[in-house]
DNA sequence: GTTGAAATTAGTACGAA
DNA sequence: TTCGTACTAATTTCAAC
């Protein structure tokens, strides 16, 4: 089988896309739906259980691959049994015009599972696996503290992961609602007061920069 | 191939686990680091790249899908473009003795891409990714307001993923310094203060219950 | 834990609808 | 585009070392 695919996806790793991408139907939906819960199929059995011939199963997944959709195979552990049961999340307080270097200190911590730059009073959150709880005391005190580009840092811990899909998609999607249909008359139902709130970002956060 | 193996996972799904499950050793480890980039090679050559013979490579690779380590295969999807390109964390504040039917809402969102239940100011955080922001608004007031367990939310847009690994192992820890030894003295280094800052959990969370 | 050979299955290429 | 079939190549399984 090889790698199932030897040439490298066309658009893949660069984050501005020239083309527009294919346009995805019903049946690219399925297909990536039996791939989420069964990666390894083989396209044989994945175009038995969306319903199509093996060789249009063939030419959809090569065409998902080669656009960019799916980005790459992998896999779910258990991250108990894999010895390291301890879930933290890090929000950090970015210095501002040190982002480069924050991003860039990110890189070679492997050790973090997850790390996205938000809006709200903190400017990113990082997602980290650990043995025991001080192993994550000694990841804050000792490995983010030394980054000159973190200003503060809180940490909470995560007692239970209630789920955890490995991706959604848009048949994955609520039909809209009578009351909430598509982006075109701007009015809604008035919110229960005090019940949501949005967080905007924090000032000086318009100077975002990548790499 | 089928699916690379008919037998159920002996302690999978279940929460509990009554065995105390294989130690993983050097090996194992590479292996889950090379199925974590290419989850969908060959048995034949992941043997190769870990450096091993291909009997033993089915044996390990089958033990640690029994011992439940490998939870499931499945893939990374670009997610703009999937068709959702926003994506959101929800901070929900629940309403105490309901968490049963949080959970239970919870798991009719097929939108929902994560959820955790965390210490600290809120009580879970959940991610979404949808087609645009009113989608997000839609969801917050739509859908998660009319949940009677949900009290409160604040809602957060994530504006850049910076790095995102299917998991991380106990090999990617970085090594322990001198200065952090294991959980033998419980004394560390003073830490800058104003920097770091645990978060505890809110009052009345001992009432946390699964199902 | 390793190697080698048989049996099964997967992937490719092609013409027809 | 999609389907069905035949051909080729690779993978898994099983046996012996």
């Amino acid at each position: 089988m090889g790698e199932m695919s030897r040439t490298d996806p066309p658009g893949a790793g660069r984050s501005g896309r020239i083309g527009i991408g294919l346009q995805l139907d019903a049946t690219h939906l399925k297909i990536l739906e039996v791939l989420r819960e069964h990666g390894r199929i083989s396209v044989a059995e994945l175009a038995e259980r969306v319903g199509i011939s093996r060789a249009n199963a063939y030419t959809r997944f090569e065409a998902l691959r080669a656009d960019g959709v799916i980005k790459r195979f992998t896999l779910e552990v258990d991250h108990v049994r894999a010895g390291l049961g301890i879930t933290a999340l890090i929000f950090v307080t970015v210095r501002q015009q040190m982002w480069k270097q924050f991003r860039a200190q990110l890189a070679q911590m492997p050790e973090v599972e997850y790390c996205a730059i938000t809006t709200g009073q903190h400017d990113a959150m990082i997602q980290v696996r650990m043995s025991d709880v001080a192993a994550v005391h000694a990841m804050v005190t000792d490995r983010l503290a030394n980054i000159p580009a973190v200003k503060a840092t809180e940490t909470v811990f995560i007692l239970d992961e209630v789920l955890h899909r490995p991706y959604v998609l848009p048949s994955d999607q609520p039909a809209r609602t009578a009351t909430t249909p598509r982006p075109e008359p701007r009015r809604r139902e008035p919110v229960p007061l005090g019940k949501m709130r949005f967080v905007g970002a924090a000032e000086g956060r318009a100077t975002l920069q990548r790499d």
